[in-house]
DNA sequence: TAAGAAACTGACCGTTTGGTCAGGACTGGT
DNA sequence: ACCAGTCCTGACCAAACGGTCAGTTTCTTA
C-alpha cells in the first residue's frame, strides 16, 4: 500500500476517534510510520488532507443525491428504492459520515464539511419535498436523520453486535415502517 | 448579571457555534468583555469552564432518565409519557445537547462528556428494554436518535421556522406515530 | 552507471494554546 | 484610617501547533 494511500487511511481512523481539531498532522505521521514533514509533502495542508480522506465518502453521497433529485419520492416503490439506498449508503461510509455530522462547524476552513453541508440541505430538501405533509415531512426527516445517527454511534443502540447483512435488513426494514405509509396521499395514522 | 454566569453563558454560545477545540479561553474572554486571566480566576481550567457551562443539561437530563429507569416504558401511556418529556428536555436544552453529540470524543479530557456518554447509554437501555423485539427496539431507537438530531441541526430540517410550541407539538406527534403503535404485544406493521 | 526526478527527513520558525503569577483596584467591616 | 478579602489584569511561560526548507536518500530511466 503507498504511503499516501496508509496517510489516507490513517487520517480518517483517527480523526473518526478524536474529532478534526485534536488530531494533529504529527499524529497522523506517528500512525502512518513517517515523518510529519512526509505528510506535508503528500498534502500540502492539514485541510487538504482532511478533504481528501473525505472525498469518497462524499462522492458516493452526491451520486446517491443525484438518483432522486430531479424525481422526487412520491411512489411507495421510490421510497422503497430511496430507503435501501440510504442504508447501504450509511453502512458503506459509516465512518466519513460519522465524521462529517459530528463537525457541523469548521466548514469556513475545510472545503469538504462545507460540501457536505449542502449535501444535508439537498438530501433534506429531497425528503421534505416528497412529503404530503408538514407533519409527514418531519416524520420522514426524522426517520433519515435517525437511522443515521444511530448508525454512526453504533455503540449507542449496540448496532455493533450485528452482522452488515442483518443490519442492513433491519435497518431498511425499519426505516420503511417508518416511513411508507404516509407516502402518496396521507393516510393519516395519528 | 454576574460576570460569572456572563462567562458561562458565553462559553455556552461559542461552543455550541464552533466547537470545544475551536473555542479558546482567550475567545470566551473577549466576548464576555473581560480578560482571558479572570476567565481561569473564575474557572481554574478549561474543561472545567465546560463542564459547568453543560452541567444544567446533564443534570436535567438525568433528572429525566431517573423518571423512567426503573420502570420501563411497557404500556402506551408510558411511552406518550416518555415521548412527550423528552420533546421537551431536547427543545428546552437544545444547545447542551447539541454540543453533547457533536462532541462523542474528547470524554477523557472532559467529565461531562464521559457523563454524558452515560447518560445517553442509560436512555438507551431504557428504550431497548422495553421493546417486544429486535425490530421494535431499533425502531424505537431510530425515533429517538431522530428527533435528538434532528431538532439539534434544525436548520437541515428548517426547523426554525416553527415557534416553539408548535414545534414541540409536531415533534411529540411524529413521534409518537412512530414508536406507539408497537408498544405491548407487537402489532406487526411490516 | 550516470543523472534527474520523486520521496523523504531533521532542524527550524512564527503563532497560538492553556495556564501561572505578582501585583493593582475595589469592596465591607472595624 | 486601616486592613483583609475578593475581583481583576498585563506580562509572562512552556508546550504544541501547522508549515517551511535545505539537504539526503531512493527510484527510474536511458
Amino acid at each position: 500500500m503507498p504511503i499516501r494511500d496508509v496517510i489516507l487511511e490513517t487520517t480518517l481512523q483517527l480523526i473518526a476517534k478524536h474529532g478534526i481539531s485534536a488530531t494533529s498532522v504529527q499524529d497522523i505521521a506517528a500512525a502512518s510510520s513517517c515523518s510529519k514533514a512526509n505528510v506535508l509533502y503528500h498534502f500540502s495542508h492539514k485541510e487538504q488532507l482532511i478533504d481528501q480522506s473525505l472525498a469518497e465518502t462524499l462522492s458516493a453521497t452526491a451520486r446517491f443525491i443525484d438518483r432522486f433529485e430531479n424525481r422526487g419520492l412520491v411512489s411507495v416503490d421510490d421510497r422503497r428504492e430511496f430507503t435501501e439506498g440510504l442504508v447501504d449508503l450509511l453502512v458503506e461510509y459509516r465512518r466519513g459520515i460519522h465524521i462529517v455530522i459530528t463537525h457541523p462547524y469548521l466548514g469556513d476552513s475545510i472545503p469538504a464539511l462545507a460540501t457536505a453541508r449542502e449535501l444535508m440541505a439537498r438530501m433534506a430538501n429531497i425528503v421534505a419535498g416528497s412529503a404530503t405533509s408538514e407533519l409527514d415531512r418531519i416524520r420522514f426527516g426524522i426517520a433519515v436523520a435517525g437511522v443515521t445517527y444511530a448508525l454512526v454511534s453504533t455503540e449507542i443502540l449496540e448496532l455493533a453486535t450485528l452482522g452488515p447483512t442483518e443490519l442492513k435488513a433491519f435497518l431498511t426494514e425499519a426505516l420503511q415502517d417508518m416511513v411508507l405509509h404516509s407516502a402518496g396521499p396521507t393516510l393519516g395514522v395519528s
